[in-house]
DNA sequence: GATGGGTAAACTGTAGACAATAACCAATCC
DNA sequence: GGATTGGTTATTGTCTACAGTTTACCCATC
């Protein structure tokens, strides 16, 4: 043990790369998801592992993973493509983040404190600024954070990796809804607030579902691009 | 095109093995399940590769599938481990199952028709005259394909596919604990059955809740081994 | 002109080899 | 005597090479 410890900044906690697979899956989770890499697009690991600088088994693992997580369909002996979502497809996933996410809900208001609102409320806020602000993104990216949030009030590891698996690809169908509905989302996320703040375990859980269901109204209201 | 299509059952389906990497995950899926390895276990590469009689690259493939989906942890530069419950996790992942089945049962419920309750009845049947028999195997064979049935007239692959797994790991979990409450699991079976007859959803949800709630609590009041 | 066969290219699936990393153990120094 | 340092071994992480399949294209044939 060092004799009196150090100075907690003193070390700059050199960055570790870590395993080459998990980079190389948040690489192409990231090129997926901003639709640099399209749906249907056939994915060619030489091709892959050349563009990143890698050799092909780092790549190999990572479209397995992303195969087991549903980014990718890894057709046998011909090779892995961007999974393709379908109308149905999105309507159940729809259907099953609402689920976990109502449940999140109402844990959350059956039992959390006074800390977990106060960051409610501020995450919220961030939310209110950036959509005042026209900043698309970092209302996208508070909302996550406001989700991911309630999550962590629920208390639940399982249901929160689920969620938050599911919830990307929500957002990946979604993206175009996104931008249209950003304002009635935060007032929506108020309401939440306050049910959770009251500990009204049933009203927090229709709220959200309520929620959910607006996303999904949008979507299939909306203009085909 | 055929010309005509082909009698269905003239195609022989020559089975082609199918990937490796496949073969091997059932494999070690099997063998964690069965408990032939045990939780915390070191699972060493070169030595599941040489007992299956392949190489380390499917046996690598397999391993990174079972991590992401919770039977292994995947510590870096160090290995596998058989990943090892802990009680707070068996808790929550049963909570996420009951909220799973329960909202299968709801929707089940809402949509299934004759043919459907009828496949149900069958199960049930099968389940019961398993129980009868003392054929525990068979007993808990037939409550997962009950289980799967109703996931199906619920018609929703992503909810099913996500029951699925967490199904599997909860069985893991409460494997104990199944041999001890067959009959009564059966009994509510029943009751399942009626209230989707009913086509109520309320009821169906509710059964489904308390019949895991049940299993939850049978857990938590178990003899230690 | 359409159809069938055959060939070639590309890609995946698997195996084996090398480099890097972490745990383990013994020897050494305070 | 205890802690630390250096070496050793086992195991993972990565790369390269090869074999098996599938696909696409081209040419010959009807």
């Amino acid at each position: 043990m060092l004799s009196r410890g150090l100075p907690h900044g003193a070390v700059p906690k050199l960055e570790r790369p870590g395993p080459l697979r998990e980079r190389v899956y948040e690489a192409l989770l990231e090129l997926i998801t901003t639709r640099a890499l399209r749906p249907g697009q056939h994915l060619v690991e030489s091709e892959l592992a050349g563009q990143l600088g890698v050799s092909r088994q780092p790549v190999r693992e990572a479209l397995q993973r992303l195969n087991t997580e549903g980014w990718v369909d890894l057709r046998p002996a011909q090779g892995a493509f961007v999974h393709e979502p379908t109308e149905e497809e999105a309507d159940q996933l729809l259907t099953v983040r609402t689920l976990l996410e109502a449940e999140a809900a109402r844990l959350a208001a059956a039992g959390t404190d006074a800390a977990g609102i106060a960051a409610l409320e501020e995450l919220c806020a961030k939310g209110e600024r950036a959509v005042l602000d026209d900043d698309v993104d970092g209302a996208v990216a508070a909302n996550a954070e406001f989700h991911a949030k309630i999550m962590e009030l629920a208390g639940n590891a399982v249901l929160s990796e689920l969620a938050a698996q599911v919830g990307r690809r929500v957002r990946w169908y979604y993206t175009p809804v996104a931008r249209q509905r950003g304002k009635q989302s935060w007032i929506e996320h108020r309401e939440l607030i306050a049910a959770i703040t009251a500990g009204d375990e049933h009203g927090a859980t229709a709220v959200m579902r309520a929620h959910t269901e607006h996303t999904r109204r949008t979507y299939h209201d909306r203009e085909r691009s």
